[in-house]
DNA sequence: CGCCAGGACGTTC
DNA sequence: GAACGTCATGGC
């Protein structure tokens, strides 16, 4: 049997938005409008494991209502609410104040328009083990498709949960995808990036510091996530943004690089500007890319007719 | 059918 | 260090 735990968090996000659109996560999805047992529909509820935890949300009052599934068995007495509550509020990133984010950038138009444009958007803290797998998967391949192999490695790798009344799965575990082995990930679909997924599982099994990644200086972090099989240069900077707190890391891929060329007058290579943006942009570079990267993919602010940035 | 996808990698210059 | 072709697979 499963007990809940109930969290409350103060903050608006546009769950829709950052959990199913973003492009930051691939994991979530709908929950089915009735769950087992319960007569109540659940409009706008969102269901997925996080780091072993089965949880659904969805938006109330002008907040976040989380409610997680707990196994008794694993849970023991019962669960700490005050570690799980960080852990959700960590997750959200429910402490950035992005009003004063916006404010700082004021000086750029298109930041101001696109955070205007799309207040609900938040940067989420995701463990660094999920954003590394699911972003190995990412290079050239779309987000459809990266949402699919990312549930079906879960479900056939990954531990199975329930979440109201349905089935999660984590994701696998580095020695889950190491045991695996190619021939079977290619059998998922992950096509080449087969080695590349048990190749990075089984050096993060042997020890690789993921977990230090956060405490680290952002330039040695991003070295030395290089140095794993299927991380380049913009995965890196995803998995540090997405999974290691590291709210400078700026991920610049095609519509980045549209982006910093177009609104932002940059140039030179794609590590020329990516270095420009985040000296321009700030210590919270990487948050402020999320606003333009998603205005830019999905043209929000097209029509409006304000120049480019003031910088 | 061809083109693209939140690129990385090996080769070549 | 920069430029180029290649890499599975499926969405559209």
């Amino acid at each position: 049997m499963l007990k809940t735990a109930v969290y409350r968090l103060d903050m608006s996000v546009n769950l829709r938005l950052v959990l199913m659109d973003s492009g930051q996560l691939f994991h979530w999805r709908v929950a089915d409008d009735l769950a087992a047992g319960d007569e109540s529909p659940r409009p706008d509820s969102y269901i997925a494991v996080v780091e072993n935890r089965a949880v659904m949300v969805r938006a109330v009052d002008g907040g976040l209502e989380i409610t997680e599934y707990i196994s008794e068995v694993e849970s023991g007495d019962k669960p700490d609410t005050a570690k799980g509550r960080a852990f959700w509020s960590r997750y959200f990133d429910a402490t950035r104040d992005y009003g004063a984010l916006r404010d700082s950038c004021a000086r750029f138009p298109r930041v101001r328009e696109a955070m205007e444009a799309l207040p609900g958007l938040r940067v989420l803290n995701q463990p660094p083990w999920e954003a590394l797998i699911a972003f190995i998967l990412s290079a050239n391949n779309n987000v459809a498709r990266i949402r699919r192999l990312v549930n079906d490695l879960g479900r056939e790798l990954g531990k199975r949960y329930e979440a109201a009344g349905q089935a999660v799965y984590s994701f696998p575990e580095p020695l889950a995808i190491v045991g695996a082995g190619e021939a079977r990930l290619r059998a998922l679909g992950v096509g080449y990036r087969a080695p590349y997924l048990t190749d990075t599982a089984r050096l993060v099994a042997e020890g690789f510091p993921l977990e230090e990644l956060a405490a680290m200086p952002y330039d040695r972090a991003h070295a030395r996530l290089l140095q794993l099989p299927g991380v380049g240069p913009k995965v890196a900077d995803c998995v540090l943004l997405f999974g290691c707190g590291h709210a400078s890391a700026t991920p610049v891929d095609v519509w980045m690089e549209r982006v910093l060329r177009g609104w932002f007058s940059l140039s030179g290579s794609k590590a020329q500007i990516k270095r420009q943006a985040m000296a321009l942009l700030g210590d919270q570079a990487g948050v402020v890319q999320q606003y333009l990267f998603h205005a830019a993919r999905t043209g929000v602010l097209d029509g409006r007719t304000d120049e480019l940035t003031g910088g």
